[in-house]
DNA sequence: AACTCAGTCAACCGCGCTCCC
DNA sequence: TGGGAGCGCGGTTGACTGAGT
């Protein structure tokens, strides 16, 4: 970050406006407080019109990123939820750097946010978990191509996955249209809940295993009309498990070849890794931050690739939000 | 306490696109 | 049709921060 330069400094001359030196740098409270306010008072207009309008010694293009990365009021502050993570994780394997289109998607959001979490901590856990090798292999000596690494810490296998009895898997959460019905059931973005957002109804429903009723299902939801890639190759068998896994790293251009192993083991660290990343309980799933979702059984044990897709016919369905566009009226 | 270093994130830069004259 | 202005986007920079030593 850089630091502001002090008020009335360089920039505060005898100079007209237009010869003025614009200011760069972190902006002060001062400043914000008059973009602020005169964007609530007028809207968003030609952006050098507002620069000179509310008094700052700003370019348009300055004020115009401070706007939208920071002062917009629709902006929702803090950490990325991991419903939020694994959204942007799956949006990423879509549309790949196009952050403005993967903002547009999380409401609340800025691109420049997301591209930031994306290369501080998403691109770097994929990179950590693409050089770690199998806890296991030490016996075999090398790391095992059977592992599959995931980003929560831990290596999944196909056939851990396999040979896990049903119900292990119960509360890896997923947001990824699973060929079994009984799935999807996180939401992703409660305060849209809260505020009527476009998509959901205004009440937060609980999301319990399996289908709610009229809810995701019959609405034109946003997990289960986002298009997944396995579907799109139309003949994958997916497994919720390895979703996340397997897209984070198609976005980083690998392909995918889950084999069989036998770490089952490591599935059930994973798990309880994953678990705890999300507050959740294996013996009492049920919380006020609760992602609950039931997995099929059909745990991924073959091979697939990745193939060209039209973007726009993928995201046909899914939704974005005008949130980048606030305007007074 | 002092120092180092990696992570975070606000902001800048440059390019490409669109619109208007 | 060409050129300039404005805007949006993605990449990059660099100051700050906190953890580790």
């Amino acid at each position: 970050m850089r630091k502001p330069e002090a008020s009335g400094g360089s920039a505060t001359t005898t100079k007209t406006t237009t010869t003025m030196k614009l200011r760069k740098g972190l902006w002060s409270p001062e400043e914000d407080d008059k973009l602020m306010s005169y964007m609530l008072n007028n809207g968003q207009g030609c952006w050098s019109d507002v620069a000179r309008n509310a008094g700052l010694q700003r370019c348009g293009k300055s004020c115009r990123l401070r706007w939208i990365n920071y002062l917009r009021p629709d902006l929702k502050r803090g950490a990325f939820s991991p419903q939020e993570e694994h959204l942007i994780i799956h949006l990423h394997s879509l549309l790949g750097n196009r952050w403005s289109q993967i903002a547009a998607r999380l409401p609340g959001r800025t691109d420049n946010e997301i591209k930031n979490f994306w290369n501080s901590t998403i691109k770097k856990r994929l990179k950590n978990l693409s050089s770690t090798p199998s806890p296991n292999t030490s016996s075999a000596g090398s790391p095992s191509a059977d592992s599959k690494p995931n980003l929560f810490g831990g290596l999944l296998s196909a056939q851990d996955q396999q040979q896990q009895p049903q119900g292990l898997m119960d509360d890896f959460p997923i947001y990824a249209p699973d060929p079994t019905p009984s799935v999807i059931a996180i939401d992703p973005f409660p305060f849209l809940a809260t505020h009527g957002g476009p998509f959901f109804p205004a009440t937060t429903p609980t999301f319990t295993t399996g289908v709610e009723p009229g809810y995701f299902q019959e609405d034109e939801s946003f997990f289960t009309n986002l298009p997944l890639l396995e579907s799109v190759n139309a003949t994958t068998t997916t497994v919720a498990a390895t979703t996340v896994v397997t897209i984070a790293e198609r976005s980083l251009k690998t392909e995918t070849v889950v084999k069989e192993a036998n770490h089952s083991n490591y599935l059930i660290n994973n798990i309880n890794c994953f678990a705890n990343h999300n507050n959740i309980s294996n013996n009492n799933p049920k919380n006020d931050n609760t992602i609950n979702a039931e997995v099929g059984a059909n745990f991924l044990h073959e091979e697939f690739s990745i193939g060209e897709w039209d973007l726009e016919d993928l995201m046909k369905d899914v939704p974005s939000y005008p949130c980048l566009n606030f305007q007074v009226q």
